[in-house]
RNA sequence: UGGCCCAUGGUGUAAUGGUAACACUCCGGUUUUUGGUACCGUCAUUCAAGGUUCGAGUCCUUGUGGGCCAACCA
């Protein structure tokens, strides 16, 4: 074990300083407190690994607490979605809770606030209201209802409760300050009346609490140590600590909110709004779509939970502004599916090879490594026979002497077989290359010991034999846009920018060992990237989806 | 004519007043039956100007630049 000290983030640092300054270990408790009204991004995963992983690192409960307030806009749907994700991302929560859960007691303490002349019922309409509430360098002006009396407000409130009231009509505002310069503060609205069911509450209510009277609240409830949110989230501190100081008992513990900047990742956007316009335009299948950063499109893409955790581990929290390159992501796949990923042979662009001097009908079963970087990963059998499949690319008629492939009168070595070298090619009257003849060396065989086996070659290609060969549909994909962000530019749409050629169905040839994959299942095709079976797959029909592309520095070469 | 937050290489993060670190990317090299992996090397005096200090990325001041705040959303 060495001893490096990983130095903390802000996020720790508040904690250990709170851990010094009186709260013991046990008191700790921490929350991911998603809405429910949709599905949970690459950029939610920061949050939950900073309060999952807080938890794992203090051994402290946390909750995770849908925040459920807006019956118009949340759904059942996505709550089974978000409990989904965050499991799959390998967390554990403590207990599962919701806002709504905290209703009755919300309400109870609501009335305490306007018996304490700390809260009044407004029934102007929200234009007078904005009007009122000024602008960030003017202070508002109070509302002709402020001074409403006790009486007349806790009836009013009470009929907003039981339905008297139309939507719109009424709400139920926090006596602060006007002249703030916190817009926040210039009384909030802390309840309105929306008449709609709820997906766990369903008409029990027809008031709903807002954000702020509900947050802090709940997570005192809860007994919440940390409340970390975004940045964002940075003004409404101060109304959080006063509807907190409104209902503190100094024998509890007192949440504290603290902001830390969200994490924006390049080439693609996350906005709820966006991703949905993805979808609705056609540019996306679904929501799950791999080319999405949803966590469910990042699954089906074939992440893993490791890569996504170990991703947002690297890139740390912080409070500046931030756009982080998807090759930080990339890295973080290509490395842990190195490590986990067998490896295959898969022809995504077959070239078809015969071996003029290799028996007719023979078929020899090959020993081929499941994964060099994993010795207990073991080995399989590989048929090989006179004629098989290499990549377009890997052949060329004449070239430098940077081009380790299959060149005319040249050899180069096939992944567990033999040693062969290119005898001639056969095109089609387009001077398309169709078939390359070759000769192999009968005593090259991989593994087998022999002197000629132990020769090096310059060049190493994977194939598949076509008598073999399994058909399998394979979905390349490329980054969603081409602008590495997409949403930021004030004269543009971000959809001028969606990628064309974001995903390219292509026919590839694998071995035959690949007919029993399962979907999910993680595969590397040597020399061309990490893949995974899709959900598409049936019985009749394999469909590979490209993670990620192996590091190709050939193609750099290439392209000088 | 306001308030709050932020500023370290191409990217992200660290350095807790003691002489800029780590990861990714890029570029170059070694090993290799994956042009993969692994390994090695190159790439910044910290937005600017003042100030405090023996010493400043870190503290102070003033600029500059960026983000957030006027939903009966969260």
């Amino acid at each position: 074990m060495s001893e490096t000290t990983k130095s903390l983030n802000f996020i720790e640092q508040i904690v250990e300083e709170d851990l010094v300054n009186g709260y013991t270990k046990d008191e700790l408790r921490f929350r991911f407190p998603p809405e429910p009204n949709g599905y949970l991004h690459i950029g939610h995963a920061s949050s939950i690994c900073l309060n999952f992983g807080l938890g794992l690192r203090y051994n402290a409960p946390v909750n995770l607490r849908f925040d459920d307030t807006n019956p118009a806009k949340e759904e059942q749907e996505f709550v089974d979605a978000i409990k989904k994700d965050v499991a799959w991302l390998g967390y554990k929560w403590d207990t599962e809770r919701y806002a709504s859960d905290y209703f009755q007691q919300l309400y109870d303490w609501a009335v305490e606030l306007i018996k304490k002349g700390k809260a009044y019922v407004d029934d102007q309409s929200s234009e007078e209201m904005a009007l009122q509430k000024g602008t960030p360098t003017q202070p508002g002006t109070n509302s002709p209802n402020r001074d409403r009396s006790i009486e007349e407000n806790l009836q009013l409130f009470e009929k907003m409760k039981n339905g008297d009231f139309e939507e719109g009509t009424h709400v139920l505002r926090a006596k602060i300050d006007m002249g703030s310069s916190n817009m926040l503060m210039r009384d909030p609205i802390m309840y309105r009346i929306l008449h709609k069911a709820h997906h766990r509450t369903n008409t029990d209510w027809c008031i709903y609490p807002m954000y702020d009277w509900t947050h802090g609240e709940s997570d005192y409830i809860e007994q919440v140590s940390h409340s970390f949110c975004t940045l964002e989230f940075a003004m409404h501190r101060e109304l959080y600590n006063w509807f907190l100081d409104q209902v503190y008992d100094e024998n509890k513990i007192r949440p504290k909110q603290r902001e830390f900047a969200r994490r924006n990742l390049s080439h693609t956007v996350v906005s709820k709004r966006k991703l949905a316009q993805l979808v609705e335009k056609g540019v996306v299948k679904s929501w799950d779509d791999p080319r999405m950063p949803t966590i469910s499109g990042l699954r089906r893409r074939g992440y893993t939970p490791e890569a996504i955790r170990n991703f947002t581990d690297a890139i740390g929290i912080a409070k500046r502004d931030n756009l982080i390159d998807v090759s930080l992501l990339e890295f973080q796949v290509r490395d842990h599916l190195n490590k986990v990923a067998p490896r295959v042979m898969g022809v995504l662009d077959p070239l078809k090879v015969v071996i003029t001097n290799y028996p007719e009908g023979e078929v020899e079963w090959l020993d081929a490594e499941n994964n060099p970087e994993d010795e207990s990963a073991g080995s399989r059998k590989v048929p090989f026979s006179r004629e098989f499949y290499i990549e377009k690319e890997d052949f060329r008629e004449e070239a430098n002497k940077k081009f380790f492939r299959l060149k005319l009168g040249k050899e180069v070595r096939l992944k567990n077989a033999y040693i062969i070298k290119a005898e001639s090619c056969t095109k089609d009257t387009d001077g398309n290359i169709i078939e390359v003849q070759c000769t192999y060396d009968p005593k090259s065989k991989s593994g087998s010991g022999t002197e000629e086996s132990l020769r090096k070659v310059k060049g190493t290609l994977h194939w598949v034999s076509i008598k073999h060969a399994v058909q399998a549909e394979v979905r390349l994909y490329d980054r969603l846009f081409t602008d590495e962000s997409p949403d930021t530019h004030k004269d543009k749409d971000f959809m001028e920018f969606v990628n064309p050629d974001s995903l390219k169905i292509i026919t590839a040839y694998v071995e035959p060992h690949l007919k029993e994959a399962k979907i999910g299942d993680r595969v590397q095709f040597q020399r061309m990237g990490y893949f995974c079976v899709d959900p598409d797959t049936t019985a009749g029909k394999l469909v590979f989806n490209r993670t990620v592309g192996l590091r190709d520095s050939w193609a750099k070469i290439a392209q000088k």
